[in-house]
DNA sequence: GTCTATATAATGATAGAC
DNA sequence: GTCTATCATTATATAGAC
């Protein structure tokens, strides 16, 4: 098991180094971290963080392995609380991941490879918890199963990246407000159940949506 | 109306600046861009870019301006095609607008008050084409309007975020390919029309979720 | 292992010629 | 208005003492 909650004083100064940037990444993002801030937060010289990681970018890569083994080894979104475990729900419950999950969504935010992996990671993560719902009977997964897993990872990750801004608009300061978080739970539960859409507009979209087996009739 | 689609060589020097500016700010983001870059692809000096905007973040700033007017006021959200306007379809019928878009999604990664300006005119805009969509009774909204149209805007703003990766795990390379839009509004269609969630399980959740009119049975 | 001091590179911004 | 040349700052990374 990972250690994620220890006091950072007990730490060896190589883990506090990798904590700090964590941290700091995931508060700013990586461009706006120095190393001067790096080891101002965890108690040392910013040529030691030079001399333990080699350089930014190894010690970011560093960060990307310890933050990406903890969600994906630990499958830690799978052991929420409560009949649907979401992330949200399960960050309630694990605060003391959320320096973690905070640098995950960095890495979303900026793009490139570390982007891809974080979000198959969470496309991964949604099939197994959505897999498990299905054959449970909790619900049923459209036909086109990989697209609809897609759809949920991204609207999960989505979430997140916009983060406060959410919260925000809602009247609160963090997703994990409770009011916030009951808002979102009744809005999404309520169009994921009734829906959302009459009877007639959707078969209005479906017409001109043409999904190819009902492609014959417009070529 | 606003100019976007002009030939770059017809534009004044300081246009051409913005334009460049833009574009380049929405592909690698406002750190990664460099002024020289700028210059460079604007075929000016360094010197001029700073002579005509004078800092860099005087020249965000008009950017900001630029991109925000195009989108706002001309609502060119709401002038979509087909029966419900999404910003995927529209953006796939107004390619010419797409480093726009892309700067405002960067203005969202970005975080901060340009990331809360951006995601307040999502929610603005998808305010106005969910009311009108529901006065035509194409759909009813959640007794929570508010969350409902912060969730909706979320969706939207996120899966722009994620952009190409959420179309790589559908096997595209851009949400607006014609495979990827087509499997996005069959998913979504199907998860907003016949919902996802069982019965017994929307009760089991709605039970657990507690909204406020059924707390006296719990506390 | 840890620190201080410094080399080196890049960037935003300035000054002044044309 | 536009350019070239340059300054001043900042950040990563190195070198070597302890």
């Amino acid at each position: 098991m990972l250690n994620v909650s220890s006091n950072p004083a007990d730490l060896l100064p190589q883990a506090r180094i990798r904590l700090a940037a964590l941290e700091l990444f995931g508060q700013q993002g990586f461009d706006q971290t120095t190393i001067r801030q790096i080891a101002t937060r965890a108690g040392v010289s910013p040529g030691l963080v030079i001399h333990h990681f080699g350089s930014k970018n190894d010690l970011r890569q560093a960060c990307d392995d310890y933050a990406y083994r903890l969600f994906a080894e630990e499958r830690v979104y799978l052991k929420g609380s409560g009949p649907m475990p979401t992330l949200e729900r399960f960050m309630a419950d694990h605060p003391d991941l959320q320096p973690v999950l905070a640098y995950l969504v960095q890495c979303l935010r900026g793009g490139g490879e570390g982007a891809e992996r974080v979000y198959r990671l969470f496309c991964s993560l949604s099939d197994e918890m959505l897999t498990e719902a299905e054959q449970q009977g909790l619900l049923s997964l459209p036909e086109d199963r990989q697209a609809a897993i897609a759809v949920f990872a991204a609207w999960a990750a989505g979430l997140q990246m916009l983060g406060d801004l959410f919260a925000r608009q809602l009247g609160g300061q963090h997703i994990s407000d409770p009011d916030v978080m009951r808002r979102y739970a009744v809005v999404t539960t309520e169009l994921l159940s009734r829906g959302l859409l009459s009877a007639s507009f959707t078969d209005m979209l479906r017409s001109v949506i043409e999904p190819s087996d009902h492609k014959e009739s417009n070529t």
